[in-house]
DNA sequence: GCAACTGATTGCAAATTGAAACTGGTTTTG
DNA sequence: CAAAACCAGTTTCAATTTGCAATCAGTTGC
């Protein structure tokens, strides 16, 4: 693995960790899917990432602090992957990036639906969701309303228009 | 399906022209530094770029529409790089990204000065620099007062700070 | 006992990266 | 005018990274 020392600009230091292709892919899956074990991430990738690949995410994420892992108590083989502070932190990142995206990019219109809400909700909506992600990952107390179901919900909503559509 | 894309999520989708470890870096240099030339790019450039990674990149956001080039008037040779309104809206993300490596990661003062001000500005700074970016690369009119000199004002005085703390 | 499932690892070809030298030309300097 | 410096890249080549398929060893449910 490649040592550091390029610059202590905050970009630079970000682009050493998430400059790849794959990270921040790995990241919103565990994020907005709520995938938390291997299998899951590698099957139900949009992007088909490939196992060794994931695997190497995954451990240089915990490495750098981003992803904790812990072993499952139901399955002695299964791990749990759960963000910590400084992976949920990155939600106004994924925020921007999803709002950059949507608007120059040909984005599917269920894939960018919850960029869109989380575009318009603003950093109020965003912290809720953090407090959220707090509650799922790190045994923060549970939030009063979801805002990932209302993001997953408007995602299947688009999903079946979409499919009723083209039937 | 799309043919060489992976997903039509914007986040896949934004991966795919910025997610290694380059080309962000090069549009910040061209954002925050005003670098517009390829030589000034390749020698000013504090993580060492190589050159031939230095034309791939020009090349690639040029053909992905983040940067315009064109042939500078004074010298026959001389290439101006300019960024497109598509590069100039990466300002936001600039600034997530800024703020979370500021937060999370070892960043030296006179390096981050930058994105604490960006930070701290919020979207209103942030629509004003993206205004004078439009003047400096786009042809737009000259803004009143400019965030570029404020930003880079402070990142000069950090850096003299710091060479007369260690002189 | 055994098939399916678990988080990975291995082998291999292809693509990408990075450092340094080099190219063909233009402009500045002495 | 000639040498030096400057210009945007290109070339070369070794090292690394990626992507894919097959495989692994242990665990679980039946």
């Amino acid at each position: 693995m490649r040592e550091t020392g390029r610059s202590g600009c905050p970009i630079n230091l970000t682009l050493e960790i998430l400059g790849d292709r794959w990270s921040l892919i790995v990241l919103r899956d565990i994020m907005f899917g709520n995938r938390r074990h291997f299998r899951e991430m590698l099957a139900k990738s949009d992007e088909g990432i490939a196992s060794n690949i994931l695997a190497d995410r995954l451990k240089r994420l915990v490495e750098r602090g981003l992803l904790s892992r812990r072993d499952d108590a139901t399955h002695k083989q299964k791990a749990i992957y759960s963000l910590t502070e400084m992976g949920i932190a990155l939600v106004p990142v994924f925020a921007a990036m999803g709002e950059w995206g949507r608007r120059f990019l040909p984005v599917t219109e269920e894939l960018s639906i919850r960029a869109e809400l989380l575009s318009e909700g603003g950093p109020a909506l965003w912290e809720r969701f953090m407090q959220e992600l707090r509650h799922l990952h790190l045994d923060a107390p549970a939030p009063e309303v979801s805002v990932l179901n209302e993001l997953t919900a408007a995602y299947r909503a688009a999903l079946a228009r979409r499919q009723s559509a083209t039937a």
